[in-house]
RNA sequence: AGUGGUGUACGCAAAUGGUUCAAGCGGCUUGGUUUUCACCCAAGUGAUUGCGGGUUCAAUCCCCGUCGCCACUCCCA
């Protein structure tokens, strides 16, 4: 049997990080059996479908390299397929219509929870007679569609991550909608469950991966399944990704979707990585660091595990610089580039690509996220210093204007800069100033970049020569002490 | 309230009846390196495997109970 496989986001949101993790096993699976992953947006809800999230959710999985076979597919293209299986479940008698309003649905739930009882609608529409139908189409009530669920039926399949699974047909909620309110006679908007099903079956998909909250609705496409077609697929429900707090991952939590994650700078190598590390882990689990490409070689639910992760911004920082740190110099500058751009700094990255090269060679080591470079390398863009408040403290001290004025002299009388001059002209200040060097470089250091902590000194200070701006600095920093 | 799921250190997790330390990574602490910071390197830290019982020569692992936590119970997906 192919393996078909399917990612099925909404539309009514950026792409989320729990849909990418499901994306990412559904990928693995995919590659792993060389099977096809498919792509279907669920625009069901037209209130809530946005086409630029569509777009966010496309750009988001590309990005991550998650790439689908056939798709995407939208299901609003789709309505008069569904619109046939609503019908024929209606013909064979397994729907009907009721007539129920939101209100009285409301009410019921209202009265069911008083009792402390589990809400569930109870089936009062089920056998209507034609009498009963036309009084309230008289009413002007318009009707959605529900499927038939036997109380006591019982559903049974085996989870791929989960193992037996069992549910009572009692504990579904009554019978489903699967159409929203319209005139009777017509058939509304199809609902999640039908479409999930009816498009299922359709593209011959053979595994569900999801996440573990569709384990209900699991039980009722179990149902329609059995109703509209003669196969039902094998379902794997994977664990959720958890907030600080325990919870599923929301909105509201803060970053959640995949393109502020590549805004904040996570390659998308690292990311997918630990997305597919919360969950799953190798055969050799102290291998941690893998690419997509290795993953899918040994992927397999024996090795998804049950319980939620929590998210974890550490691992996911200490992943990403694992892929940062060793990348060249003329690869990441590419990937630093616009980082600088957004931040406002005026450089040319053509003309001063070797100046950029050397810049991102000397801070590339020290990266977590791309966007570190921008407070990284500020003061390499900035025309003026700005001193921080320990700067102007140490700048203040004894003894260092003059160094700083001996610094001074002594440079303006080099014929060429360069690292060994440079190093012999602070030598030079120690001892005539009779300083200690650390005074030197310390003032040197608050002097050309502001601040008393930052990259390599001198390989800061070369880059500063480049740009021309060293020796204003050093009067700058002068004036200031 | 019901139904389903789940519980190994601060977080992710490995080992699933059988050694000596219940792996590894992150975190945190300390040291080294850098005359700074970060990176990096090293060491250290921390778990009566939720709790109680049972089966067994032997239980993280199997069984029962219990507690906690999570998800679901929309004319959302």
């Amino acid at each position: 049997m192919t393996v078909r496989v399917r990612l099925a986001p909404s539309p009514t949101g950026n792409l989320h990080i729990g849909t990418a993790r499901t994306a990412v096993f559904n990928w693995l699976f995919a590659r792993h059996h060389q099977g096809q992953f498919i792509l279907r947006i669920e625009d069901t809800d037209e209130a809530r479908s946005k086409p630029e999230y569509t777009q966010n959710i496309l750009d988001g999985l590309s990005w991550l390299g998650l790439n689908w076979d056939e798709g995407p597919i939208f299901q609003s293209k789709r309505i008069d397929q569904y619109h046939q299986a609503i019908q024929k479940l209606l013909d064979q008698d397994l729907a009907y219509r009721c007539y129920t309003t939101p209100e009285e649905l409301d009410a019921l739930r209202e009265s069911q929870k008083a009792r402390k009882e589990a809400p569930r609608y109870d089936n009062r529409h089920r056998n209507l007679s034609q009498e009963q139908e036309a009084a309230f189409i008289a009413e002007g009530r318009q009707p959605v569609i529900r499927v038939k669920i036997d109380d006591d039926g019982q559903i049974n399949w085996t989870d791929l991550v989960r193992g037996p699974m069992a549910w009572k047909g009692s504990d579904l909620g009554g019978d489903m909608v699967i159409a929203r309110a319209k005139a009777s006679g017509e058939i509304g908007q199809p609902l999640y469950n039908l479409a999930v099903v009816v498009d299922d079956l359709d593209m011959q998909i053979s595994h569900v991966i999801r996440g573990e909250d569709h384990i209900a609705n699991t039980a009722k496409q179990i149902l329609l399944y059995e109703a509209l077609g003669d196969t039902i697929p094998t379902f794997a429900h994977t664990p959720l990704i958890l907030n600080p707090e325990g919870r599923k991952l929301s909105k509201r939590d803060g970053v959640t979707s995949i393109s502020d994650f590549q805004e904040m700078g996570f390659t998308a190598e690292a990311l997918a990585n630990y997305m597919t590390l919360l969950g799953w882990s190798p055969t050799d689990a102290t291998q941690e660091l893998f690419l997509l490409d290795n993953a899918a070689e040994q992927f397999s639910f024996e090795r998804v595990n049950k319980a939620g992760a929590k998210f974890d911004w550490d691992k996911l920082d200490w992943i990403n610089s694992q892929y940062l740190h060793p990348m060249p110099a003329t690869e990441l500058v590419e990937r630093l580039i616009p980082y600088w751009q957004a931040a406002g700094f005026s450089f040319d990255p053509v003309a001063e690509r070797p100046w950029l090269e050397q810049l991102t060679a000397l801070i590339g080591p020290s990266l977590t996220r791309l966007k570190d470079c921008v407070d990284m390398s500020q003061f390499l863009f900035d025309d003026a210093v700005e001193f921080s408040e320990d700067a102007i403290t140490h700048l203040q001290q004894d003894g260092v204007a003059a160094a700083l004025a001996s610094l001074k002299q002594v440079l303006s009388s080099l014929e060429t800069f360069s690292a060994e001059a440079a190093q012999t002209s602070i030598k030079q200040v120690v001892k005539e100033q009779g300083v200690k060097k650390g005074l030197v470089m310390k003032s040197l250091r608050a002097s050309l970049t502001g601040s008393l902590k930052g990259p390599d000194l001198m390989e800061s200070w070369l880059l500063l020569h480049q740009r021309g701006v060293d020796l204003k600095r050093i009067e700058q920093a002068i004036a200031q002490a």
